[in-house]
DNA sequence: GCGTTTACTGAGTGACAAGTCACTTACTTA
DNA sequence: TAAGTAAGTGACTTGTCACTCAGTAAACGC
């Protein structure tokens, strides 16, 4: 007879909580936000229902967990991909754009932004991320420095990456349906040009016209 | 005793059709995707929910109504103000950028890119939103060249006005809770400027920088 | 007017959701 | 090793969901 191995407490809480989250994303980006209950990620994880409840309070503290894991886990990957980059500043700054792009075509991002929007209506969970933004938002400005370092310095540097990473993140959620692949492929070469080009430029332009 | 007015049955069909379709939109305002029920949605518009499935024969078909009813709607809201804009080509163009900014900020279409985002993962509403797409973004870009009709003619005409629309959407659904307004309005004007750029300078450039 | 068709009502129905709870099993500590 | 605590189980409660249907009222065609 086969002994199960003698785990800590802490062990078990760990392994337990690890795989809900796993399973939470997973459903997340199989299933969409509507599709994940409780039940279904207790079923995935294989745990019961009432050990969720355990480590989880509510529906939307698993949510914000499982948020508040995957962003830091995504960031190191992209990191980790920071010394393959070109230094030569114009190849660099379009292998930038390709990285961010490729981050936003990933599922388990899409699977948040969607989380996000359904958090506009739903002030628990709104409540949950918000908690989450704060530091996200830390880590991907100091990720931008790493990537682009010379315009670490500049002024308004973390207005110039938030508006690169929001036009990357509104084209890739753009056409859901993609009824012409060529037209597609042309919109993302044209982003990709003005993106990199706004990169390269020096970031005082970005200083000039005001809304009226 | 005061006699309800005789109605053709056309008239009957019209307005509780109306009243279900203004009913959906609110309910999608106000309570996102999730809160859209078919009870809400009949109790908002005053009628039972037998007569909601009269006219629509699932949820999702209604949800897909209202999205086809919307949108022409408030891109007709957007034409009127056409006249109103300068002529002059950069004040043309900054007001565009702004035109297309105030839209995204309008609950509806908030509601509407939340619809769109959770079709990632229902079949049904892809599908039902699929229909409407196509001809909304032949109207998007029929109003874009009365926007600004000195670049219609551009080879590369749709796949600009489709980064630009992209961006704008991006950024609007950005950070949610916004913890920096200065930083908020900082990136906005960032944007308005290298949008209403985009949209001065020659289509041509559009077209050097392909992905490597 | 009068039978037929169309619009509408409102009380269902079964499925499934989030969260609870009495109880069992696994670890810890003295 | 025995008492105490943390982790986990699975049936259960309460509520809401999308959708149905038998019956009623309004408009239509003749």
């Amino acid at each position: 007879m086969v002994l199960p191995p003698r785990r800590t407490q802490a062990e078990r809480t760990a392994t337990t909580r690890r795989r809900l989250l796993d399973a939470t994303v997973a459903a997340l980006v199989e299933l969409g936000a509507s599709g994940v209950t409780t039940t279904e990620v207790a079923r995935r994880a294989g745990v019961s229902q009432g050990a969720l409840f355990r480590h989880f309070p509510t529906k939307g503290a698993l949510l914000a967990a499982a948020v508040e894991d995957l962003f830091p886990r995504m960031l190191e990957g992209a990191r980790a991909r920071v010394p393959t980059l070109p230094v030569d500043a114009e190849a660099r700054a379009g292998a930038v754009i390709d990285l961010l792009w490729e981050e936003y075509e990933r599922p388990e991002l899409q699977a948040a932004v969607e989380l996000y929007m359904a958090a506009r209506t739903d002030r628990d969970l709104a409540a949950a991320l918000g908690r989450v933004e704060h530091p996200h938002r830390q880590r991907v400005h100091a990720l931008a420095a790493e990537l682009v370092p010379e315009l670490a310095g500049a002024t308004n540097f973390a207005g110039l990456v938030d508006v690169v990473v929001d036009a990357v993140q509104g084209a890739s959620m753009g056409r859901l349906h993609v009824l012409d692949p060529d037209a597609a492929a042309a919109g993302r070469a044209a982003m990709r040009a003005t993106l990199t080009q706004l990169l390269i430029a020096t970031p005082v332009p970005l200083t000039l016209g005001a809304p009226s």
